[in-house]
DNA sequence: TGTACATCAGTGAACGCGCGTTCACTGATGTAC
DNA sequence: TGTACATCAGTGAACGCGCGTTCACTGATGTAC
């Protein structure tokens, strides 16, 4: 039946999300449609009313991802506090258990490598987070800032991916609070 | 047809080759059981004569990597130099863009956090790198010697994942030797 | 050393299953008059 | 404002496909005598 037109693109909006948190938890190839167009309350039918193939789903659930997260570190003050703040919050056990709604980068990195089509987007996803934080906190210096985010970047993401790789949650705090401190302290004292 | 005996073992480990690097390259779920014996020049169906299942080969194939690869650090002097020339190698485009017989951490990190089963193996694969790390080059003091390791640790393997999934090759290089240069210093100066 | 036979890694067809995708159909909504 | 009809997001059965897995069969190897 034919159903209000709001509600359509509302729906189109909880597919995204949907999608966006299963990608992120189970990996492009461990969930399916059906699965997605469950968790948004409907049959698996009415999917290609929104969408013209799962890669298109993916496209489009990866940018919503990159929209709702690219702009995390304007949460944190501008200071040596903030950045500190936003390094602990990034690399605390929350983040580290649920990925649903973390880092993409750290949940679906070596998958984008593995898939040119979804390359574009997520450059612009990094490349939006290092300027950022550019931006935001304090550096060594001027000509420093950049690459001394992207160094931080680097510790941060690798930390969350060994973290959550690992079996045993001293290792996986040891790594956490480990990179966390040596980032807290400015990059290169 | 019966084969020589002295064949089976070696055919077994060339499928665990053939495998680990087909993982490391498109992941488990984009290689099929089909494929890998194809790449061993047999059918699919004696496959079932050396594997349990495909997540028996999965298991086994990461032991496989980890034991070929956790002892990479011997390859470098016990000093300065050579902890920066194990980071430049790792860190090098030849390993960003060769997947199949690089890091399992950067490629495989993620799929195997989703995965309880594979974890054991991958988690004593992390110890024992760090343990590696930690025993040949130096570090600022004996007592931080560890922290520093998984540091250096973390920032190459979110170096080598962010390196990858860039589609700009400006960047994945800015990231690479940003990383690079960053870590080659002593962690700490 | 030669012969007869059991072994078992190989072949390739076949299986069930879940996936992405398609489609005939439904019926409340929105629109034309 | 009321009625008649076109719209189109929904339903759910059905499709082909590739996957992991099974199995009856093959035939050179290794072994018993």
């Amino acid at each position: 039946m034919r159903y209000p037109a709001a509600e359509t693109a509302e729906k189109h909006i909880r597919i995204l999300e949907a999608a966006g948190s299963a990608y992120r938890e189970k990996g492009f190839s461990g969930v399916s449609v059906s699965e997605i167009m469950k968790a948004t309350g409907l049959t698996h039918g009415p999917f290609y009313n929104h969408f013209n193939s799962k890669e298109a789903l993916i496209a489009e659930a990866l940018q919503h991802i990159s929209d709702g997260t690219v702009n995390l570190t304007d949460g944190f003050e501008a200071s040596e506090q903030g950045k500190a703040d936003f390094v602990r919050a990034y690399l605390s056990e929350e983040h580290c258990n649920g990925s649903g709604n973390g880092c993409l980068m750290a949940s679906l990195g070596p998958e984008i490598a593995r898939e040119p089509t979804y390359k574009p987007t997520f450059t612009r996803h990094v490349t939006g987070i290092i300027s950022r934080m550019v931006e935001r906190f304090p550096w060594s210096s001027k000509a420093r800032a950049r690459k001394e985010a992207l160094r931080t970047l680097a510790a941060m993401v690798g930390a969350i991916v060994l973290a959550r790789a690992v079996d045993d949650d001293e290792l996986a705090n040891e790594i956490l609070d480990g990179v966390a401190e040596g980032l807290a302290k400015s990059d290169r004292p």
